[in-house]
DNA sequence: GCCCAATACTTCAAGCTTGAAATTATTTCC
DNA sequence: GGAAATAATTTCAAGCTTGAAGTATTGGGC
């Protein structure tokens, strides 16, 4: 290890970003392949459905760590094929609430499933302990700024 | 930990995709407002430092863990810049070699100090004990397919 | 030598993503 | 009450990304 620390660090980075870009492509495929839907639907998804009386615009975009922009043009989509739903706030007219229709939470819980399933599958070569240590890890890793 | 082991690696998942957003998108504004440049165009850069006698686009594509049709896109904005230059093989006449220009090695030096120091900086709470276990966790992860 | 499957790359349409500007609404503070 | 700052969202242009379809080339089996 003659390697500086921000060497070391880099090389880090790299691994990471390779496992998960490579898990992300999985995901993708899958998605793709077996539900003919997408990974940033069904991330949005996935935030309404841990918060299913609904978000405000912003609050998707932070839980989901995408710009605004980004948000509306999801949900956009997904409105028009009424997966979910838009509400206008009736104390702040500036905010929108976000929730899943009913059909929406439908998918959603078949489509968790298979992910679930699918995650479990890519990362199947990871020990339990490993599975501990590496999310300890990650819990402080959350970046400085 | 009542949670069944498949549960474990999605939660696992879902910090390692926020990790590694979050850092994705702290270089990307560092690129932007730094250097006036990208990820996608740093990433192609940097496979191209590391094998500077040139590498065929899908050598390259599968360095970065991207489609084919998406390196061509990256690839033609570098070259109209004038940073990277396409050969085409002798041999091969399908095969296109693709390289840094010097005017490439010379940005690309620049950036990567300024990158490695940003890795570092957003890495900076972790241990060196918590690297390299990360490192060794991550090295066996290598996604399953 | 001739087919044809495989390979290398590009093009294309659709969708994703960003950051900035624009729009509309609310709050603050004089 | 009104100006100015702040906030929530959408719109926009530019660029990224994908997977599929298209073009060209190669190499192996016959």
């Amino acid at each position: 290890m003659t390697d500086p620390l921000s060497k070391r660090r880099l090389k880090m980075w790299i691994r990471l970003l390779g496992v998960s870009r490579s898990a992300e492509s999985g995901l993708r495929e899958f998605l793709r392949v077996r539900h003919g839907t997408t990974l940033p639907r069904f991330d949005v998804m996935a935030a309404l459905y841990r918060r299913r009386d609904g978000v405000t615009m912003t609050e998707l975009s932070r839980m989901l760590l995408v710009s605004n922009g980004n948000a509306t043009t999801v949900v956009d989509r997904l409105e028009q094929t009424g997966l979910v739903r838009r509400t206008p706030s009736e104390t702040d007219r500036r905010t929108v609430f976000v929730a899943l229709t009913p059909a929406g939470v439908a998918q959603f819980e078949t489509l968790a499933a298979g992910h679930e399933a699918e995650v479990s599958r890519l990362f199947a070569r990871l020990s339990e302990t490993d599975l501990d240590t590496l999310t300890d890890i990650l819990k402080r890793m959350v970046a400085v700024a």
